[in-house]
DNA sequence: TTTGCTGCAAAGGATTTGCAGAGGC
DNA sequence: GCCTCTGCAAATCCTTTGCAGCAAA
């Protein structure tokens, strides 16, 4: 029987919380070392990924994976969904009250299952791509 | 101008195709590959990832990217969802009519984006992770 | 004949892991 | 003191790409 995890504090994981947080985008890990390279110099990849990890089962952070190869990490504050176009890869964000309340509704009826949250994106081409798009022929 | 992409027949993407969609579980590239190999010893990995890209950029095979490190491909039918245990990594299908409803009608109310489709996944614990879990101290 | 597809081998890129020392509780 | 965390370097894993010959249209 293996007892509760105790994480301690760290600077590193407080910074890199801080950091998503503090911004509106999603990042991914290597930016996220990138910009706190500045100000912690040493803090190495794996200790980010490591910390995105933990951030991530505590319930403080999201994580996206998408085709674009990196996963992001994105800061949960409100229930929301995304839109990603398949051609230039662009993530956006979305609101849909109405939406939400439907799938808080629908996690109670999944059967042998302890639904904790769900994940909704959108795909399709954004207006600069479908113009794009249209200028060659299709298949 | 690029002209339209003028696909060809061959037997290595056909038996993929079949393969995929004459069974009911998502399959890894790595997993095709192995079973094809029976009768297509010649079949190379690489081969089945450009191939797999075909079939979904024909619409006949859709993807399911999650933590599992590897992407999963599904013969698409009807529209259906996708539930995903944290813990122990099971994916099921789950078919939602009424939750399809409401995210078609959603779709259209994405602004300056044209949508060709969704995915949804709950996340969670399944019943043997949960009894698991609940054995041990949680934080 | 033009263009797409194949197998092979090698490259690529994001993430993970082993380890020994430092640090939080 | 015990257990977690860190940086570093090396390893892993899945997927992609270059290439030369073959095959479909």
């Amino acid at each position: 029987m293996t007892g509760p995890r105790r994480y301690h504090r760290t600077p590193q994981r407080e910074a890199i919380l801080d950091h998503v947080t503090s911004r509106c985008q999603h990042l991914s890990a290597e930016e996220i070392h990138a910009a706190l390279r500045r100000r912690h110099p040493r803090l190495s990849t794996s200790s980010v990924y490591r910390n995105l990890h933990v951030l991530v089962a505590q319930g403080k952070l999201s994580v996206l994976r998408f085709g674009s190869g990196q996963d992001l990490y994105d800061a949960r504050t409100e229930p929301h969904y995304h839109v990603l176009c398949r051609s230039c890869g662009e993530l956006r964000d979305l609101v849909l009250p109405d939406v939400s309340g439907v799938l808080s509704r629908a996690e109670q009826q999944v059967s042998d299952f302890q639904v904790e949250g769900h994940a909704l994106v959108f795909h399709g081409l954004c207006t600069a791509c479908k113009e794009c798009a249209s200028t060659r022929a299709q298949n």
